[in-house]
DNA sequence: TATTTTTTGCAAATGATTCGCATTTTTATT
DNA sequence: AATAAAAATGCGAATCATTTGCAAAAAATA
């Protein structure tokens, strides 16, 4: 049952509900491999879609799990949305002071200390947002 | 050296720069002991002063040390930044996605994982930003 | 092929935060 | 204490990322 839904009804619906926008956004956030924010989104499509279109697209996109998204405050562009595209595994990612781009950390440090803190706190805990600033290692070894 | 620079001068400069609202900003922030957005604050300053005003006080409080912040994207009020006191250790918090409120967890559950990903990545780690979202105790014990 | 639904572009709106500027308050100088 | 200089405040306007309304274009359905 599961099966036939992967194999065969979720290729349709993925293909139905794909526009040229959408398919964009995803083909940009697969060959990029980083968190991306709508603006550098919208250079990377060197002005296909309008800006508006950009961010329907990646609401869509989201909330049809397609892609995931975080705030982040960089010190050189401000408070933005940052989107990646949706993995098996949920990701983390420091991000460089220096050069400003994001490194992704591909294993949670969390996993265990989760279900503790959970039931320390008789939280239920659904998500978690981490990110580490510091300076990445190309910058470290470049600056003296 | 350092004593006579905490015992004596440290006051002094602390009440040379301490404005009212400054003052009150971090009055309330003591009080409350939950990270509080500006328009929050200003509710609770009763319209004393200016919400530029509190921002102000609040950047300046920042830049001092005297609070940390960080952005968060609740769900009922958007995206806002949100100011703690500053302590010796630093806290992280869980969001209620149902009461849309915070519950400090005061011991960083990354203490040890943080050096492992520095050496891994070559990645010097200066601050990490760690928030749980989910259902607080209160909640999940309310509602059924 | 006609009709309904969805997507797009454009311009305007929004909402959190910042900034300019004139006024008030505080601090330093005589 | 009186005055000059510096910092803080209130107000309104600006900013910037993101959203929204609306009419036109494109796609899906009948």
């Amino acid at each position: 049952m599961i099966r036939i839904f992967i194999d065969y009804l979720l290729p349709i619906f993925y293909f139905k509900c794909m526009t040229k926008n959408r398919e964009k956004l995803l083909m940009i956030l697969n060959a990029n491999k980083v968190p991306m924010n709508a603006s550098l989104i919208y250079e990377d499509t060197k002005d296909s879609f309008d800006l508006a279109t950009i961010y329907r697209g990646l609401n869509y996109l989201e909330t049809n799990n397609y892609v995931s998204s975080f705030v982040f405050d960089c010190k050189e562009s401000g408070v933005q949305r940052y989107f990646t595209i949706k993995e098996e595994s949920h990701k983390h990612y420091m991000h460089c002071e220096k050069c400003h781009t994001f490194t992704a950390i591909p294993l949670c440090p969390l996993k265990n200390a989760l279900s503790d803190i959970e039931e320390e706190y008789g939280f239920i805990v659904d998500e978690h947002y981490l990110t580490l600033r510091g300076i990445c290692r190309h910058c470290a070894e470049t600056t003296l």
